[in-house]
DNA sequence: CATGAATGAGTTTTCATTCAT
DNA sequence: AATGAATGAAAACTCATTCAT
């Protein structure tokens, strides 16, 4: 068990988590390639050469700045979707966290953007495979929500995890848009239209409703 | 009219397209930034310097590679929906053909995600405008489609642009993930899930049923 | 002698000045490692490829543009020179000469004075030779005549060399000076003032000037 | 009042120092366009991602060297000057601590040389000002003293900017002469030709010539 | 620990020169 | 003779990474 953490541990924990931060930015900002170490750590306000004494590489405080986030992102969509009462309201917390989410962190989500972009490239990579888990487990949250939904029949019988992952990529989309569209557009009117036309889409069959 | 194409003209247009053919390639394989004239006169069995002649530049090249594609791509895409009976068979042809498209030519569905995936990093910068125009043009035609539906009483009644960039967006996510996906998964299988699920939201109401 | 020049000869005469000229033209406004073959090729209205059927090497063509041109000076100055009565109106006529040749001719002036500064940078070069061997012809009208004018009492003993060149030298940055200013200053005016200075410091010693 | 300059700063200093030294050398060799960034770094024994450590460009460095020796130069012609008794002496100190300061500055001169060159070739370029500037200062300095000479009466009445101007481009003359000739010409005897021929040229007009 | 000066490989771009048509 | 497409060497400039202080 780690009992008292250091004084140095905390303050290691503090430079990386201003690290990350700052990282996130300039990422977010300028993109993998043309972001800069020297940015990063004038961000920081840290030399240059600090950022080397905490990550090995521009790419590893890269994956770390996205890891910490997707973790972050991945937290607050299971709880909000945890706290919700059946699917409906369930996709809809999965929706509109995210998009809220993505809102208040802007350069996280070029950063994450850009990440799916370059798993499409370089598919074999295998840095990938970190940062792919996490994405795939976030789509596993509503997975898991349509599977059981179709076990007890409140939902017609549908891939879960099709269903879940073409929820995933509107969400992407529908986040997108909103950052690119100066115009602070009504996002709850998007997430409910959203929400509304996957709910109608999963309804049960309509059989014999009546009989 | 233009008569007569020297054959000059016809040397000048076939180096473009082989250039095109090579840019689309090594754009494709490692990004905009990552890409090196170097390799795309290499992969055009070109020196250098030749590229230079036909374009003035890295960036030059590129777009004139991405809009090649995307306008090829439209013209299948709205070729294929015109085709098209009602609605449901419309959506279908839209998303195999993006599908079926971006299969065929991977290099530049990878360039595809790149852009949009830049055009999220750096919203303002004015060189995106034309591509940007076209990837909307081609969201356009599905949107039409919705709202003449809409108008016709074949579906209910729904925003068609918020629709249409639904489809949009679980489309291009289908694509990615069999690019991602070495195993040949089930194209049409997955066509299908989709056009269904979109279909399923978008039918009319269900209207006094028992009657 | 060549008796019948054929017509080969002339039309080859005709281009080979064209190309002197385009030269001269590009390589004034320019400057020779920035003039392109290229922009010659253009200004003469000729492919590039064709230049090359005239000289060997830009170097070529910049050194016979230079060469015409200087050839071209040194007749006009001499004219000039000889046609004058006495020292004073040769030197008068030495210096408006020059003036007003180079300020017909600013781009040759401009590759004079860059050719001049080269030669300063890189003296051993060999090439140079021919070139400096002219402009060296140029003061050595001017030294003849002051040797001259020496020996007939005209005026003190100076070094006609040293003299010459102190001449050459005050016309130069006169014209130099004429094409910096955009304002056509009164050229009459500064030929005149150099003219009386030279012969101010040259007229004979005032002896017995109290007899 | 800049009180302590911390080591580092004189560190960085001497860099500039040995930078500008190298520059000097290779841009005196080769001129500015066939100088290269890898040969300035090679001559002041650094890498090349060195010399962009100080200086922002190719451009850059080479104003800085041209500046540094214009600044030398002014100063030691003005000193010189300040302590000559009387026009004619004044005179031959513009004259010989001009020559004396180039002939061991050989490279500067080269500069100088070029950059007098292509304000000629450029006259508008808008960089060229501030060197412009410092060049007619020097002339300046002779210039005032012409005017007062004139002003006591020490010398005929002549255009005193004219004739700095003349006795400038004489100078300057001189000194290319004497850089191209190998041979050790006696500069003493030049300087000596040249103040007496200009001395000669400007004494008062002979009064009473007839009595 | 922190710094930031130094490095040099790697990239885009230009252009004199060649040569097949 | 004339053309102009193709070549590839060369040069400015950037930046991740290292290391002496």
């Amino acid at each position: 068990m780690a009992r008292k953490p250091r004084k140095e541990d905390v303050l290691n924990e503090f430079r990386r988590s201003e690290l990350i931060a700052a990282a996130r930015h300039v990422f977010g900002v300028h993109g993998f390639e043309n972001a800069t170490m020297e940015a990063i750590a004038r961000q920081a306000d840290v030399a240059k050469g600090t950022v080397y004494l905490y990550y090995n590489s521009k790419r590893e405080i890269y994956e770390a700045a996205l890891r910490a986030c997707l973790e972050e992102l991945e937290a607050v969509v299971r709880k909000r979707v945890e706290a919700a009462d059946g699917l409906q309201s369930a996709i809809a917390a999965f929706v509109a966290s995210r998009v809220e989410f993505f809102q208040e962190r802007q350069d996280f989500f070029r950063m994450y953007v850009d990440e799916i972009g370059s798993r499409v490239r370089a598919p074999k990579r295998p840095r990938r495979n970190l940062c792919g888990a996490m994405i795939d487990r976030q789509a596993r949250i509503l997975e898991r929500l349509i599977a059981a939904a179709v076990q007890r029949g409140e939902i017609r019988n549908v891939d879960p995890w099709a269903t879940a992952l073409a929820v995933f990529d509107m969400t992407r989309g529908l986040v997108a848009r909103h950052l690119l569209s100066q115009e602070r557009s009504d996002t709850a009117r998007d997430v409910a239209f959203l929400t509304d036309l996957i709910w109608t889409g999963l309804r049960p069959a309509r059989r014999k409703q009546t009989s």
